[in-house]
DNA sequence: CAGAAGATCATCT
DNA sequence: GATGATCTTCTGT
């Protein structure tokens, strides 16, 4: 199923009050929601096709052990970025949930790619150390880090807030639930704390298949 | 201060 | 399916 094309004209970013809310409902509701940034090069913009809710109860949460200097977004004000470094060299971006003081945090794992298309492709063929071929549209942002890159997001963007331009949530098409597959990622019990769910547009080709075994 | 692990990706077999 | 790249962050001593 592919996400409906929304004009970037009349994107709207989503309220404050969308992200004050238990991190599992954000994640659920970012589906279909639309990814916005703008900069000098122009504006990309994509479907969120998949998210991640890391919650007060997973232990692989960055917040788990209390707050630290690299996590202390996850405990601020909910509606903001918490930008973080990885693996020597990949960002991930997250939208921070909850209330203040409660540390909750959605990855946004992938879009499907809407506006700047061109734009992602460059961004993403910049980075590679040796000549590559074009980037298929599929895997323009596909996974988080790809996700960053083809965006343009970085360090700078960390405690940004997501209400508005330049780098925003836009309200975007809402997904049935039977077309939303929803992945516990840690115990079965999961369901029933604010742990770590996966939360997929069933059959996306932009967003992690599920060939994807680990987990 | 040293050591290990990491919310990943591209590339190779 | 396996592995290397590359370096920050955190933990323990």
């Amino acid at each position: 199923m592919s996400a409906a094309r929304i004009p970037a004209t009349t994107l709207r970013p989503v309220a404050r009050s969308f992200f004050a809310r238990p991190v599992l409902d954000v994640a659920r509701d970012l589906i279909g929601c639309v990814l916005v940034h703008d900069s000098a090069d122009g504006r990309v913009a994509g479907s969120i096709v998949e998210t991640e809710a890391y919650g007060v109860d997973d232990p692989g949460s960055h917040a788990f052990r209390g707050p630290t200097p690299r996590n202390a977004p996850m405990f601020e004000a909910p509606g903001r970025a918490y930008v973080y470094f990885t693996y020597g060299m990949h960002w991930c971006f997250n939208a921070v949930t909850d209330r203040t003081g409660v540390p909750g945090a959605v990855l946004i794992r992938a879009v499907e790619p809407i506006e700047g298309i061109d734009l992602m492709r460059a961004r993403r063929l910049s980075g590679a150390k040796s000549p590559r071929r074009g980037v298929r549209l599929r895997d323009l942002a596909r996974g988080p880090a790809r996700l960053t890159q083809a965006f343009g997001i970085g360090p700078e963007h960390n405690r940004t807030d997501l209400t508005r331009p330049p780098l925003f949530i836009g309200m975007g098409e809402r997904f049935p639930d039977d077309a939303v597959r929803a992945t516990p990622r840690i115990g079965l019990g999961a369901a029933q704390d604010g742990r770590r769910w996966r939360f997929v547009v069933s059959g996306s080709s932009y967003a992690s298949g599920p060939s994807s075994r680990s987990g």
